[in-house]
DNA sequence: TGGTACGTGTACCATATGGTACGGTTAGTC
DNA sequence: GACTAACCGTACCATATGGTACACGTACCA
């Protein structure tokens, strides 16, 4: 009998717990089904049970790494208030692997492989209506408050980027915190509307 | 006899494009000798005997990829004055493919792959320091001038990130140029010296 | 007790990969 | 013309991969 739907079970939780955790040192881009498989002891035959394929196992990393990014960066976090503990939030040591991970996916869905359908609209579009959100309340004109948020965003994740680059975490939370003081000049100034 | 530093050839220089277009098409994570070779009529033997090795290939084709980047964005581009032009010229479709490909060495070099190495830093602080000096030049403090400039790559590579993903060329544009009105207030404001 | 569905391991297959052995071709040089 | 070295193609090899066939065990239920 063919498993058209792969039914949950803790067999598979634990497989793909051990999928996101081979991802996050490794890397998901040449992911092997017997690396994952031997690292927990098992063989690559289970993978293939309980995922499907190859490309199932690699939806479910996807999909889990994207919840975990979503879990993380809840919209509380995303206040301007406090830059810099939310800055030390974003950028937390623990999460330096997750984040690479991210942005390995990211580059991913730009190739278009399977697996990622849906990963960009996620990543981009889906963050920019509640970081709009929290910047009209914190005082922003509306009319440029579309703008910022995509600013906003695109600060973070290249930050980011240079954090991992660099592992700088003084110069990138600096240039974090210059970010948030422009903003603040924001509300006592018109910046003109294109 | 066995090669142990190739020379430059017509030939070479051939299998080198090649190499790169096919890249820049799918991607350099799964980079094939043979689809390259087969792309351009002739076989993977060819690869490996002017390159040495696929590793050897990679290296070249990231030394180019780079080579090209750093052409590109040269240091005029870099001035704060005429944002719109600026950033047309940094977000020109033709260069899509490159910049696509620029981001996947990025992942590959954080994942601390063969043949990156020096790639980081070269992409992040090889660009900082003549940043810098064009917005001390443009009346910028001199004391905010390295975090705005780590500021504004950041800002450059995150809203390509996000051209990338969405294609929306009005709306990253538009989020450009708020960045650049909000970089004018600098000169006006102190900025607190952290 | 017999049967059925699920879960797991072993062995295997077809394929694609990087790399090598070897032979052939061309161009330059004595 | 003969030798040499660079250049290139064909055939091959060892390996690793995703996927499949099949056998075995367990749990549940009639």
């Amino acid at each position: 009998m063919v498993r058209l739907v792969v039914a949950s079970s803790q067999a598979r939780d634990r497989l793909l717990h051990a999928a996101v955790e081979h991802a996050l040192e490794h890397g998901i881009l040449d992911l092997s089904l017997r690396e994952i498989a031997e690292s927990i002891g098992t063989s690559h035959r289970m993978l293939i049970y309980h995922f499907g394929s190859r490309e199932g196992l690699l939806v479910a990393v996807v999909r889990e790494v994207d919840r975990r990014e979503r879990e993380r960066l809840g919209t509380a976090s995303l206040s301007i208030v406090d830059a810099r503990r939310r800055w030390d939030h974003l950028a937390h040591p623990s999460l330096r692997a997750q984040e690479r991970l991210f942005f390995e996916i990211y580059v991913h869905a730009l190739l278009g492989r399977p697996g990622t359908e849906g990963f960009l609209d996620e990543a981009v579009e889906g963050w920019i209506a509640p970081v709009r959100a929290v910047l009209v309340d914190a005082g922003i004109d509306e009319d440029n408050a579309e703008g910022l948020a995509r600013l906003g965003l695109a600060v973070t994740r290249g930050l980011l980027l240079d954090l991992l680059a660099t592992g700088d975490i003084a110069g990138t939370t600096r240039a974090f915190e210059l970010f948030t003081q422009l903003l603040e000049l924001v509300s006592e100034h018109d910046l003109g509307h294109v």
